[in-house]
DNA sequence: CTTGCGTAGTTCGTGGCACGAACTATATGG
DNA sequence: CCATATAGTTCGTGCCACGAACTACGCAAG
C-alpha cells in the first residue's frame, strides 16, 4: 500500500522544516565557533554529568568519536572530565561555567530565531503545533 | 521581553522532532553508505541539473566543498558533471540512473519510517500538522 | 583587438568528525 | 588466580567543510 499524497506532503513538510531548523541552529552555532554536535553535547550536559559511555549512547556516537569530541571541547574549556567514584575505568563529563554560559547564549539566539520563524502563526495555531509535535515526539519514544 | 513558557515548549518540541527526523534519515542513509549531505544532494538533483555554483548555494556550501562532494559522488557513479552550453567555465550536475534508483530507495524507507512516527495521530491531526508545518516553512522563505 | 577585472570551478592545506581496530587499565565471576 | 568483559584512549582512515591560491573563461571599456 503506497503512501497517500497527503501523507507525502506531511513527510516533505516535516523534512523541510527540519532542515530549516538545523540550518538555523548550525548558522548560529557556527557564529560562536560551535558545531552541531558540540551544541548537542552542551545541551545534554545542561542538567546531568553522564559517564562517557552513557553520553556516547545519547549522542549515538562510537566511544572513540566521543573521546575526540570531549578532547576538543575540553581543550576549549567548555567541559571537563571527572573521574568516577564508582568505577575507576570510567569518567563523567561536566560542563564548565564557560561552557554553560556559551550554551545559554546560543540557546537564546536560537529560540529568538525560531520564534520569528513561527511568528506568522496565531496563538492558537502555535499551541496546536506544540501539542501535535509533542505527541509525535512522545510516541517516538 | 523573554519568551513565554508555552513558546519555549514549541521551540523545544520542534528541535526534538527535528533531531529525531535527522537521526532517522542519517541512519537509513548510512545503511546505504550515504551521508546526509549526499542524500540532500540527490534530493536536489531529482528534478533539476543545476550548475555547480547554483548547487553550492542550495546546499549552503563553499565552492571548494561542493567540488569535493561531487568528486566523491561521481566516483561512486551517483552523479555526473555535464559541461555547460552557455558558459565554458561552468559545469552542471546530473544524477545518474544509479543515483536516482538509490535516492528512491532511501526516500521510500524514510517515508515509511516517518509515517510510522506520525502514526499515532488521527487523520485530521495529520492534516492539521501538515498545514501548520507548511505555513511555517512558507513564511521562512 | 587588448587589457583589466570578475567569475566558475579545481586543488591544496588544515582541522573537525565519525568509524573500527588495537590497546591499557579496571571490573567481575568462577 | 585466571579468563573474560568492559570503559575509555589512541591510531589510521576517509568524509567533509573552510579559505587561499590557481586556471580557464567571460565581459566591458578603451
Amino acid at each position: 500500500m503506497p503512501p497517500r499524497a497527503h501523507d507525502l506532503d506531511l513527510v516533505d513538510g516535516l523534512f523541510q522544516l527540519s532542515f530549516r531548523l538545523h540550518a538555523t541552529l548550525a548558522r548560529i552555532a557556527a557564529g560562536h565557533d560551535l558545531s552541531l554536535v558540540q551544541v548537542r553535547l552542551l545541551g545534554i550536559l545542561r542538567d546531568r554529568e553522564p559517564a562517557m559511555l552513557e553520553l556516547a549512547r545519547h549522542l549515538e556516537l562510537e566511544k572513540s568519536s566521543l573521546s575526540g569530541l570531549i578532547d576538543r571541547a575540553e581543550k576549549r574549556g567548555l567541559v571537563e572530565r571527572v573521574p568516577s567514584a564508582e568505577d575507576r575505568r570510567a569518567a563523567h563529563v561536566r560542563v564548565t561555567p564557560q561552557g554553560r554560559k556559551l550554551s545559554r547564549i546560543v540557546e537564546d539566539e536560537v529560540t529568538a530565531a525560531v520564534l520569528t520563524m513561527v511568528g506568522g502563526l496565531e496563538r492558537a495555531e502555535r499551541e496546536q503545533l506544540t501539542a501535535l509535535v509533542a505527541q509525535v515526539v512522545a510516541a517516538a519514544g
